[in-house]
DNA sequence: GCTTTAATGATTGACTTCAATCATATCGGC
DNA sequence: GCCGATATGATTGAAGTCAATCATTAAAGC
């Protein structure tokens, strides 16, 4: 029968809650947690589908949780080639003992799945990228540092004036950084933010390299990040031919080529 | 046809990767992606799961990015009516504007909770606890800081000389602390670094309130955590004799009692 | 090279999920 | 207090999922 306007907004705040905490759970569970029918707990999974609070599956439904990372996942999909080729020859960058700086962006993910599979001994992981502790954060014999700051929402991202000064204060053998457009002027970034982390991060990093695939050649972004000259190592699955067509020209031993 | 056992191999991992990228995938966009029969893709998952490598659902299968919040999880189920009470009465004295600190713990969680249910204006949460990102980090109006540190395994717990560095740095109005037992002599907890942050959030708390329920009285932990002398403010489910009769007296206006 | 092992895809039947429909009973507005 | 709106549970048929079995074929082991 009928039940007041304020019980089934409480329930479904209570379903929303329930598959926050599981994770996922079928709709025989949802039925008896919430002790109704399996008709009103489909008709709450719909409503709650289409305010995108939830996310229904065949047979049950997952917590928005899982949503919280889905927009970085589906820009996992693209450019997978390239971005493996750089990442594989990143990681052989990455020798035993080393402190490493992984940045935010997708290909700083494809390197750590490529860490994971090959794991150098006592290697120590500094991020300021959430997204990267599920794929890092259990791995055994590794260290996981986190750097501090204020969470960029919807970005599962760490950033502003406490990420600046946890970065000041690291040791880094190693780091990898990533951008979003290269010209002949330089690396170009989106964000002041960004790039203040990034610089404070070169600044300790014994070696920076910069990992960018070929989509990113030609585009810039509103704010510069760095010159050539001051660009270490370049990895990336351009070539140099290419980048000179581009106005781009590099010291011999800058440009790291992708591996096959 | 039989393959190569490596071939195998190569694919499961594949399909680890696509599962902790998508988080969710049902059988058949499992097939598609991987190439194989359903038969096939069933047998992987199998597998994976009998190495808990992944989580099967009806119809399709979730990543083991949703098991590293599962131990979590699974203790956010125990203790909740006592729990939802300390976080009612923990979240009322949040008022617009202010920093509040949140620790590692469950009790923590069912705070945010609450504050997500009513959300102050303008408020800052501070905290070395990445499971509350999942529920804190979107909302609007809210900023989100969390401190840096090690990872700890297993925990999704930020902790080390990065997070007490970090700590000292910050203004917070309010802090809710958990620990783990409480006895005459005063608040245990089981780690000297989890003590090391909390001393340091302290410090910088204009004030200090710790969060324990029933469960915790008479247990005693590893670690001394602070002297009921210096205990600014008890939120709990015990009443003042409760607490006499384990020999613990508190100045008047300690102990706030648990909103029903 | 021959035998054993095991990975694969197809098929089958039991079981589950799902959306639609319908009767019912209560809530909400007037 | 009345009436329309709506939340609910039951039912039903279609579609989907699953585990088991079997023949096939290639890898592994000797």
């Amino acid at each position: 029968m009928r039940v007041p306007r304020h019980v089934v907004e409480a329930r479904r705040s209570r379903l929303t809650e329930l598959l926050l905490e599981r994770g996922y759970l079928p709709i025989s569970e949802l039925c008896e947690e919430l002790g109704v029918s399996e008709a009103t707990a489909r008709r709450d999974l719909s409503a709650l589908e289409s305010e995108e609070r939830i996310t229904r599956t065949y047979g049950g439904a997952l917590g928005e949780f899982n949503a919280t990372f889905t927009s970085f996942r589906e820009r996992l999909r693209h450019d997978t080639e390239a971005k493996g080729g750089i990442a594989r020859a990143a990681a052989a960058l990455v020798k035993p003992g080393m402190k490493v700086y992984l940045d935010a962006g997708t290909t700083s993910f494809a390197i750590a799945q490529e860490l994971r599979r090959h794991l150098p001994e006592r290697i120590t992981i500094i991020t300021n990228n959430l997204a990267l502790l599920e794929t890092l954060g259990s791995l055994p014999g590794a260290k996981t540092i986190l750097l501090g700051g204020q969470l960029l929402e919807r970005q599962s991202v760490l950033l502003g004036n406490e990420a600046v000064k946890a970065a000041a204060a690291q040791e880094i053998d190693l780091a990898f950084l990533s951008a979003q457009g290269m010209t002949a002027q330089g690396l170009w970034n989106s964000q002041r933010d960004i790039i203040r982390l990034q610089q404070a991060v070169m600044k300790r990093a014994g070696r920076s390299c910069f990992c960018l695939d070929r989509s990113k050649l030609g585009r810039t972004a509103p704010e510069h990040l760095v010159a050539w000259t001051k660009v270490g190592t370049l990895i990336s699955d351009l070539s140099l031919p290419e980048l000179r067509q581009a106005g781009i020209t590099l010291k011999p031993g800058v440009l790291l080529p992708t591996h096959s």
